[in-house]
DNA sequence: CCTACCGATCGGTAGG
DNA sequence: CCTACCGATCGGTAGG
Protein backbone atom coordinates (compact mmCIF):
# COMPACT_ATOMS: atom_id res chain seq x y z
CA UNK A 1 0.00 0.00 0.00
CA UNK A 2 2.58 2.68 1.13
CA UNK A 3 5.09 1.11 -1.64
CA UNK A 4 2.02 1.67 -3.97
CA UNK A 5 1.01 5.29 -2.78
CA UNK A 6 4.99 5.67 -3.04
CA UNK A 7 5.75 4.92 -6.74
CA UNK A 8 2.71 7.09 -7.52
CA UNK A 9 4.35 9.75 -6.43
CA UNK A 10 7.22 8.94 -7.89
CA UNK A 11 5.58 8.79 -11.39
CA UNK A 12 3.72 11.67 -11.08
CA UNK A 13 7.37 13.90 -10.20
CA UNK A 14 8.95 12.46 -13.49
CA UNK A 15 6.36 13.38 -15.37
CA UNK A 16 6.03 16.75 -14.22
CA UNK A 17 9.64 16.75 -14.73
CA UNK A 18 10.02 14.91 -18.05
CA UNK A 19 7.49 17.84 -19.61
CA UNK A 20 9.26 20.49 -18.43
CA UNK A 21 13.07 19.33 -19.19
CA UNK A 22 12.61 15.96 -20.89
CA UNK A 23 13.54 12.99 -20.00
CA UNK A 24 17.10 13.22 -21.14
CA UNK A 25 17.31 16.98 -19.24
CA UNK A 26 15.63 15.75 -15.93
CA UNK A 27 18.63 13.44 -13.80
CA UNK A 28 17.22 10.48 -10.93
CA UNK A 29 18.50 13.10 -8.79
CA UNK A 30 15.90 15.59 -9.70
CA UNK A 31 13.15 12.94 -9.82
CA UNK A 32 14.52 12.14 -6.08
CA UNK A 33 14.36 15.49 -4.84
CA UNK A 34 10.92 15.84 -5.90
CA UNK A 35 9.89 12.98 -3.55
CA UNK A 36 12.09 14.20 -0.88
CA UNK A 37 14.40 11.42 -0.81
CA UNK A 38 18.08 10.79 -2.31
CA UNK A 39 19.23 9.64 -5.63
CA UNK A 40 19.88 6.58 -4.72
CA UNK A 41 17.46 5.92 -2.61
CA UNK A 42 14.81 6.20 -5.84
CA UNK A 43 16.48 2.56 -6.88
CA UNK A 44 14.53 0.84 -3.98
CA UNK A 45 11.32 2.08 -5.77
CA UNK A 46 12.07 1.67 -9.32
CA UNK A 47 14.61 -0.32 -11.40
CA UNK A 48 15.93 2.39 -13.52
CA UNK A 49 15.02 5.72 -15.38
CA UNK A 50 14.02 4.04 -18.36
CA UNK A 51 11.44 1.92 -15.98
CA UNK A 52 9.77 4.99 -15.04
CA UNK A 53 9.62 6.50 -18.04
CA UNK A 54 8.26 3.12 -19.40
CA UNK A 55 5.32 2.71 -16.82
CA UNK A 56 4.14 6.24 -17.73
CA UNK A 57 4.21 5.92 -21.25
CA UNK A 58 2.24 2.30 -21.24
CA UNK A 59 -0.40 3.40 -18.80
CA UNK A 60 -1.17 6.33 -21.17
CA UNK A 61 -0.56 4.20 -24.34
CA UNK A 62 -3.48 2.13 -22.74
CA UNK A 63 -5.61 4.71 -21.81
CA UNK A 64 -5.88 6.31 -25.19
CA UNK A 65 -6.58 2.25 -26.31
CA UNK A 66 -9.35 1.73 -24.18
CA UNK A 67 -11.09 5.26 -24.69
CA UNK A 68 -11.71 3.89 -28.52
CA UNK A 69 -12.23 0.71 -27.16
CA UNK A 70 -15.18 2.48 -25.52
CA UNK A 71 -16.29 4.52 -28.67
CA UNK A 72 -15.96 0.90 -30.69
CA UNK A 73 -18.31 -0.92 -28.27
CA UNK A 74 -20.98 1.64 -28.17
CA UNK A 75 -21.17 0.63 -32.32
CA UNK A 76 -20.10 -2.82 -32.64
CA UNK A 77 -19.25 -3.51 -36.66
CA UNK A 78 -19.55 -0.01 -37.10
CA UNK A 79 -22.49 0.04 -38.70
CA UNK A 80 -25.29 2.34 -36.97
CA UNK A 81 -23.54 5.61 -36.39
CA UNK A 82 -22.89 7.85 -39.49
CA UNK A 83 -18.93 8.33 -40.09
CA UNK A 84 -18.88 12.00 -38.84
CA UNK A 85 -20.72 10.78 -35.45
CA UNK A 86 -18.06 8.38 -35.01
CA UNK A 87 -15.49 10.98 -35.70
CA UNK A 88 -16.30 13.33 -33.06
CA UNK A 89 -16.81 10.59 -30.49
CA UNK A 90 -13.45 9.32 -31.32
CA UNK A 91 -11.92 12.84 -30.94
CA UNK A 92 -13.90 13.90 -27.83
CA UNK A 93 -12.61 10.84 -26.37
CA UNK A 94 -8.81 11.25 -27.07
CA UNK A 95 -9.25 14.79 -25.89
CA UNK A 96 -10.65 13.62 -22.83
CA UNK A 97 -8.04 11.64 -21.84
CA UNK A 98 -5.29 14.34 -22.84
CA UNK A 99 -7.14 16.85 -20.49
CA UNK A 100 -8.01 13.68 -17.79
CA UNK A 101 -3.70 13.79 -17.06
CA UNK A 102 -2.27 16.62 -18.84
CA UNK A 103 1.02 15.89 -17.54
CA UNK A 104 1.52 12.18 -18.39
CA UNK A 105 -0.44 12.83 -21.38
CA UNK A 106 2.50 15.48 -22.71
CA UNK A 107 5.20 12.92 -21.45
CA UNK A 108 3.50 9.92 -23.61
CA UNK A 109 3.08 12.68 -26.95
CA UNK A 110 7.05 14.24 -26.83
CA UNK A 111 9.12 11.59 -24.90
CA UNK A 112 7.80 8.10 -25.97
CA UNK A 113 11.19 8.35 -28.24
CA UNK A 114 13.32 8.32 -25.24
CA UNK A 115 12.19 4.66 -24.80
CA UNK A 116 14.94 1.90 -25.92
CA UNK A 117 14.62 -1.14 -28.25
CA UNK A 118 12.05 -3.21 -27.76
CA UNK A 119 9.79 -0.65 -25.97
CA UNK A 120 10.08 1.89 -28.00
CA UNK A 121 9.18 -0.45 -30.75
CA UNK A 122 6.08 -1.56 -29.24
CA UNK A 123 4.69 1.83 -28.42
CA UNK A 124 5.38 2.59 -32.19
CA UNK A 125 3.19 -0.24 -32.97
CA UNK A 126 1.02 0.15 -31.11
CA UNK A 127 0.43 4.04 -31.99
CA UNK A 128 0.41 3.04 -35.58
CA UNK A 129 -2.69 0.91 -35.01
CA UNK A 130 -4.56 3.58 -32.78
CA UNK A 131 -3.91 5.78 -35.48
CA UNK A 132 -5.59 3.64 -38.30
CA UNK A 133 -8.62 3.93 -36.15
CA UNK A 134 -9.43 7.00 -37.20
CA UNK A 135 -8.06 6.60 -40.54
CA UNK A 136 -10.51 3.55 -41.25
CA UNK A 137 -13.23 5.60 -39.97
CA UNK A 138 -11.77 9.08 -42.07
CA UNK A 139 -11.61 6.66 -45.48
CA UNK A 140 -14.95 4.79 -44.79
CA UNK A 141 -16.61 8.02 -44.78
CA UNK A 142 -14.69 9.52 -47.95
CA UNK A 143 -15.73 5.97 -49.36
CA UNK A 144 -19.56 7.09 -48.64
CA UNK A 145 -19.71 10.57 -49.72
CA UNK A 146 -19.85 11.74 -46.62
CA UNK A 147 -16.83 13.21 -46.34
CA UNK A 148 -15.06 15.20 -48.42
CA UNK A 149 -12.14 13.67 -50.77
CA UNK A 150 -9.50 14.10 -48.33
CA UNK A 151 -6.21 12.07 -48.44
CA UNK A 152 -6.95 9.62 -44.99
CA UNK A 153 -3.63 8.89 -44.06
CA UNK A 154 -2.71 12.93 -44.32
CA UNK A 155 -5.73 13.86 -42.26
CA UNK A 156 -5.46 11.74 -40.02
CA UNK A 157 -2.04 13.10 -39.00
CA UNK A 158 -3.26 16.61 -39.52
CA UNK A 159 -6.37 15.80 -36.97
CA UNK A 160 -4.22 13.90 -34.49
CA UNK A 161 -1.15 16.31 -34.13
CA UNK A 162 -3.58 18.90 -33.50
CA UNK A 163 -5.13 17.23 -31.13
CA UNK A 164 -2.02 16.46 -29.31
CA UNK A 165 -1.33 20.19 -29.30
CA UNK A 166 -3.03 20.38 -26.53
CA UNK A 167 -0.49 18.82 -24.26
CA UNK A 168 1.58 22.20 -24.73
CA UNK A 169 -0.86 24.46 -23.66
CA UNK A 170 -3.93 23.04 -21.78
CA UNK A 171 -3.79 24.40 -18.06
CA UNK A 172 -6.53 23.02 -15.95
CA UNK A 173 -8.93 25.67 -14.38
CA UNK A 174 -8.03 27.94 -17.73
CA UNK A 175 -10.37 30.04 -20.20
CA UNK A 176 -11.99 27.25 -21.36
CA UNK A 177 -13.16 23.83 -19.41
CA UNK A 178 -11.70 20.60 -20.98
CA UNK A 179 -15.20 19.39 -22.10
CA UNK A 180 -15.66 22.67 -24.12
CA UNK A 181 -12.53 22.11 -25.54
CA UNK A 182 -12.92 18.38 -26.62
CA UNK A 183 -16.51 19.98 -28.92
CA UNK A 184 -14.41 23.02 -29.80
CA UNK A 185 -11.78 20.89 -30.97
CA UNK A 186 -14.29 18.03 -32.56
CA UNK A 187 -16.49 20.68 -34.56
CA UNK A 188 -13.18 21.74 -35.91
CA UNK A 189 -11.87 17.85 -36.68
CA UNK A 190 -15.08 17.42 -38.46
CA UNK A 191 -15.90 20.42 -40.44
CA UNK A 192 -12.39 19.80 -42.06
CA UNK A 193 -13.26 16.28 -43.39
CA UNK A 194 -17.28 17.10 -43.76
CA UNK A 195 -18.60 16.70 -47.33
CA UNK A 196 -20.38 20.25 -48.41
CA UNK A 197 -22.85 18.56 -49.75
CA UNK A 198 -24.19 16.84 -46.30
CA UNK A 199 -23.36 20.35 -44.61
CA UNK A 200 -26.94 22.25 -44.23
CA UNK B 1 34.32 30.81 -46.48
CA UNK B 2 35.93 28.31 -44.89
CA UNK B 3 34.59 28.96 -42.03
CA UNK B 4 31.48 29.45 -42.58
CA UNK B 5 30.80 26.32 -44.31
CA UNK B 6 32.29 24.41 -41.41
CA UNK B 7 30.31 26.54 -38.93
CA UNK B 8 27.28 25.41 -41.38
CA UNK B 9 27.92 22.12 -41.64
CA UNK B 10 28.32 22.19 -37.82
CA UNK B 11 24.81 23.76 -37.75
CA UNK B 12 23.53 21.07 -39.85
CA UNK B 13 25.22 17.84 -37.44
CA UNK B 14 23.32 19.85 -34.68
CA UNK B 15 20.34 19.84 -36.37
CA UNK B 16 20.20 16.59 -37.28
CA UNK B 17 21.39 14.89 -33.76
CA UNK B 18 18.39 17.75 -31.83
CA UNK B 19 16.09 16.32 -34.15
CA UNK B 20 17.34 12.79 -33.45
CA UNK B 21 18.05 12.79 -29.80
CA UNK B 22 16.90 16.21 -28.69
CA UNK B 23 19.17 19.20 -27.27
CA UNK B 24 20.02 17.27 -23.79
CA UNK B 25 20.29 14.11 -25.45
CA UNK B 26 22.91 15.38 -27.38
CA UNK B 27 26.77 15.77 -26.56
CA UNK B 28 29.25 18.48 -28.14
CA UNK B 29 31.42 15.03 -28.76
CA UNK B 30 27.69 13.49 -30.65
CA UNK B 31 28.04 16.80 -32.59
CA UNK B 32 31.86 17.22 -33.36
CA UNK B 33 32.10 13.60 -34.45
CA UNK B 34 29.26 14.09 -37.03
CA UNK B 35 31.87 16.62 -38.43
CA UNK B 36 34.72 14.13 -37.94
CA UNK B 37 36.61 16.59 -35.05
CA UNK B 38 37.58 16.20 -31.65
CA UNK B 39 34.90 17.16 -28.93
CA UNK B 40 37.32 20.07 -28.02
CA UNK B 41 37.70 21.21 -31.17
CA UNK B 42 33.87 22.48 -32.08
CA UNK B 43 34.89 25.63 -29.90
CA UNK B 44 37.04 26.82 -32.07
CA UNK B 45 33.55 27.58 -34.05
CA UNK B 46 31.37 27.69 -31.68
CA UNK B 47 30.74 29.41 -27.96
CA UNK B 48 29.12 26.89 -26.71
CA UNK B 49 26.28 24.33 -27.24
CA UNK B 50 23.39 26.74 -26.51
CA UNK B 51 24.69 29.04 -29.06
CA UNK B 52 24.48 25.99 -31.79
CA UNK B 53 20.60 25.24 -30.55
CA UNK B 54 19.98 29.54 -30.66
CA UNK B 55 21.94 29.95 -34.14
CA UNK B 56 19.26 27.05 -35.56
CA UNK B 57 16.03 28.52 -33.78
CA UNK B 58 16.63 32.00 -34.82
CA UNK B 59 17.56 31.26 -38.43
CA UNK B 60 14.11 29.41 -37.87
CA UNK B 61 12.06 32.25 -36.28
CA UNK B 62 13.01 34.41 -39.02
CA UNK B 63 12.57 32.52 -41.53
CA UNK B 64 8.59 31.78 -40.66
CA UNK B 65 8.20 35.48 -39.46
CA UNK B 66 9.86 36.36 -43.00
CA UNK B 67 7.26 34.06 -45.16
CA UNK B 68 4.43 35.53 -43.54
CA UNK B 69 6.00 38.76 -44.36
CA UNK B 70 5.47 38.48 -47.82
CA UNK B 71 2.09 36.77 -47.66
CA UNK B 72 0.92 40.04 -45.87
CA UNK B 73 3.15 42.26 -48.43
CA UNK B 74 0.74 41.00 -51.09
CA UNK B 75 -1.87 42.26 -49.48
CA UNK B 76 -0.91 45.61 -47.26
CA UNK B 77 -3.68 46.61 -45.06
CA UNK B 78 -5.40 43.24 -45.35
CA UNK B 79 -7.98 44.80 -47.25
CA UNK B 80 -8.12 43.11 -50.61
CA UNK B 81 -8.15 39.26 -50.33
CA UNK B 82 -10.65 37.14 -48.73
CA UNK B 83 -10.01 36.12 -44.95
CA UNK B 84 -10.04 32.23 -46.53
CA UNK B 85 -7.45 33.18 -49.02
CA UNK B 86 -5.10 34.65 -46.43
CA UNK B 87 -5.93 31.98 -44.57
CA UNK B 88 -4.65 29.79 -47.29
CA UNK B 89 -1.64 31.90 -48.05
CA UNK B 90 -0.55 31.94 -44.67
CA UNK B 91 -1.29 27.94 -44.20
CA UNK B 92 0.74 27.22 -47.60
CA UNK B 93 3.97 29.45 -46.60
CA UNK B 94 3.88 27.93 -43.01
CA UNK B 95 3.73 24.16 -44.69
CA UNK B 96 6.71 25.54 -47.20
CA UNK B 97 9.18 26.83 -44.65
CA UNK B 98 8.85 23.60 -42.76
CA UNK B 99 9.45 21.17 -46.17
CA UNK B 100 11.99 23.90 -46.80
CA UNK B 101 13.92 23.24 -44.05
CA UNK B 102 12.67 19.78 -42.09
CA UNK B 103 15.68 19.14 -39.76
CA UNK B 104 15.96 22.91 -38.13
CA UNK B 105 12.17 23.09 -38.73
CA UNK B 106 11.73 20.32 -36.02
CA UNK B 107 14.41 21.31 -33.88
CA UNK B 108 12.62 24.72 -34.23
CA UNK B 109 9.21 23.46 -32.83
CA UNK B 110 10.03 21.26 -30.50
CA UNK B 111 13.70 22.01 -28.27
CA UNK B 112 13.35 25.56 -28.79
CA UNK B 113 12.30 25.11 -24.97
CA UNK B 114 15.92 24.36 -24.28
CA UNK B 115 16.72 28.01 -24.56
CA UNK B 116 17.84 29.53 -21.73
CA UNK B 117 17.07 32.88 -20.00
CA UNK B 118 16.44 35.50 -22.71
CA UNK B 119 16.97 33.49 -26.17
CA UNK B 120 14.10 31.40 -24.54
CA UNK B 121 11.66 33.93 -23.71
CA UNK B 122 12.45 35.93 -27.35
CA UNK B 123 11.69 33.13 -29.05
CA UNK B 124 8.43 32.81 -26.85
CA UNK B 125 7.88 36.42 -27.51
CA UNK B 126 8.27 35.81 -31.44
CA UNK B 127 5.98 32.91 -31.39
CA UNK B 128 3.15 34.74 -29.62
CA UNK B 129 3.58 37.47 -32.32
CA UNK B 130 3.67 35.13 -35.15
CA UNK B 131 0.71 33.25 -33.95
CA UNK B 132 -1.32 36.17 -33.56
CA UNK B 133 -0.95 36.83 -37.31
CA UNK B 134 -3.43 33.51 -37.45
CA UNK B 135 -5.25 34.49 -35.20
CA UNK B 136 -6.23 37.70 -36.31
CA UNK B 137 -7.01 36.27 -39.57
CA UNK B 138 -9.43 34.15 -38.25
CA UNK B 139 -11.04 36.65 -35.96
CA UNK B 140 -11.53 38.79 -38.67
CA UNK B 141 -13.23 35.72 -40.87
CA UNK B 142 -15.37 35.10 -37.90
CA UNK B 143 -16.65 39.17 -37.26
CA UNK B 144 -17.37 39.20 -41.38
CA UNK B 145 -19.21 35.79 -41.43
CA UNK B 146 -17.22 34.06 -43.79
CA UNK B 147 -15.92 31.50 -41.21
CA UNK B 148 -17.82 29.78 -38.29
CA UNK B 149 -17.91 30.98 -35.24
CA UNK B 150 -15.52 29.17 -34.45
CA UNK B 151 -12.89 30.67 -31.14
CA UNK B 152 -9.76 32.20 -32.47
CA UNK B 153 -7.09 31.42 -30.51
CA UNK B 154 -8.34 28.15 -29.93
CA UNK B 155 -8.41 27.40 -33.72
CA UNK B 156 -5.07 29.44 -33.98
CA UNK B 157 -3.65 26.49 -31.78
CA UNK B 158 -5.31 23.81 -33.43
CA UNK B 159 -4.20 24.69 -36.70
CA UNK B 160 -1.02 25.74 -35.91
CA UNK B 161 0.19 22.51 -34.17
CA UNK B 162 -1.86 20.56 -36.93
CA UNK B 163 0.82 22.20 -39.25
CA UNK B 164 3.86 21.53 -36.93
CA UNK B 165 2.96 18.03 -36.99
CA UNK B 166 4.60 17.96 -39.91
CA UNK B 167 8.11 17.60 -38.76
CA UNK B 168 7.16 14.59 -37.06
CA UNK B 169 6.72 13.00 -40.63
CA UNK B 170 7.45 14.16 -43.48
CA UNK B 171 10.39 13.04 -45.48
CA UNK B 172 11.56 14.43 -48.84
CA UNK B 173 10.78 12.54 -51.32
CA UNK B 174 8.12 10.54 -49.92
CA UNK B 175 4.44 9.69 -51.10
CA UNK B 176 3.06 13.60 -51.27
CA UNK B 177 5.37 16.04 -52.68
CA UNK B 178 5.59 18.88 -50.65
CA UNK B 179 3.23 21.52 -52.25
CA UNK B 180 0.91 18.51 -52.37
CA UNK B 181 0.70 18.43 -48.69
CA UNK B 182 1.00 22.43 -48.51
CA UNK B 183 -2.52 22.65 -50.59
CA UNK B 184 -4.45 19.75 -48.65
CA UNK B 185 -3.03 21.46 -45.40
CA UNK B 186 -4.14 24.39 -46.71
CA UNK B 187 -7.73 22.99 -47.68
CA UNK B 188 -8.18 21.09 -44.22
CA UNK B 189 -7.35 24.61 -42.24
CA UNK B 190 -9.78 26.51 -44.19
CA UNK B 191 -12.77 24.29 -43.96
CA UNK B 192 -12.07 23.91 -40.26
CA UNK B 193 -13.05 27.48 -40.40
CA UNK B 194 -15.21 27.93 -43.06
CA UNK B 195 -18.91 28.59 -42.66
CA UNK B 196 -21.41 26.51 -44.24
CA UNK B 197 -23.20 29.28 -45.78
CA UNK B 198 -20.23 30.63 -47.85
CA UNK B 199 -19.41 26.84 -49.04
CA UNK B 200 -20.91 25.91 -52.52
C1' DC C 1 15.57 4.54 2.82
C1' DC C 2 20.61 6.07 3.97
C1' DT C 3 25.86 6.80 3.23
C1' DA C 4 29.53 5.93 0.46
C1' DC C 5 31.11 5.04 -3.71
C1' DC C 6 31.75 3.45 -8.86
C1' DG C 7 33.30 4.33 -13.81
C1' DA C 8 31.65 7.06 -17.53
C1' DT C 9 30.55 11.09 -19.51
C1' DC C 10 29.27 15.88 -19.45
C1' DG C 11 30.36 20.96 -21.25
C1' DG C 12 34.13 23.55 -21.49
C1' DT C 13 39.28 25.55 -20.96
C1' DA C 14 44.50 25.83 -21.58
C1' DG C 15 48.01 25.96 -24.45
C1' DG C 16 49.74 25.11 -28.39
C1' DC D 1 42.21 21.94 -35.15
C1' DC D 2 44.86 18.85 -31.62
C1' DT D 3 46.19 16.78 -26.88
C1' DA D 4 45.63 17.05 -22.25
C1' DC D 5 42.95 18.19 -18.74
C1' DC D 6 39.24 20.37 -15.43
C1' DG D 7 35.37 19.97 -11.91
C1' DA D 8 30.68 18.56 -12.03
C1' DT D 9 27.33 15.44 -12.77
C1' DC D 10 25.47 11.28 -14.73
C1' DG D 11 22.87 6.51 -13.85
C1' DG D 12 23.47 3.02 -10.93
C1' DT D 13 25.51 -0.45 -7.10
C1' DA D 14 27.09 -2.14 -2.39
C1' DG D 15 26.05 -2.79 1.98
C1' DG D 16 23.63 -1.83 5.48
Amino acid sequence: MVEITRRQAIEDAASSLFRERGYSGTSVRDIARAVDIQGASLYAHVTSKQDVLWSIVERMASTFEAAADVVEAADPGAATFGRGVYLIALVRAHVGVITDDIERASVFVHEWRALQGDRRAEIARRRDAYEARFCSVIADGVRTGAFEAVDPELTTNYILTALNGLVSWYRPGGRLSAPAIADFYADLSLRAVQSAKTTP
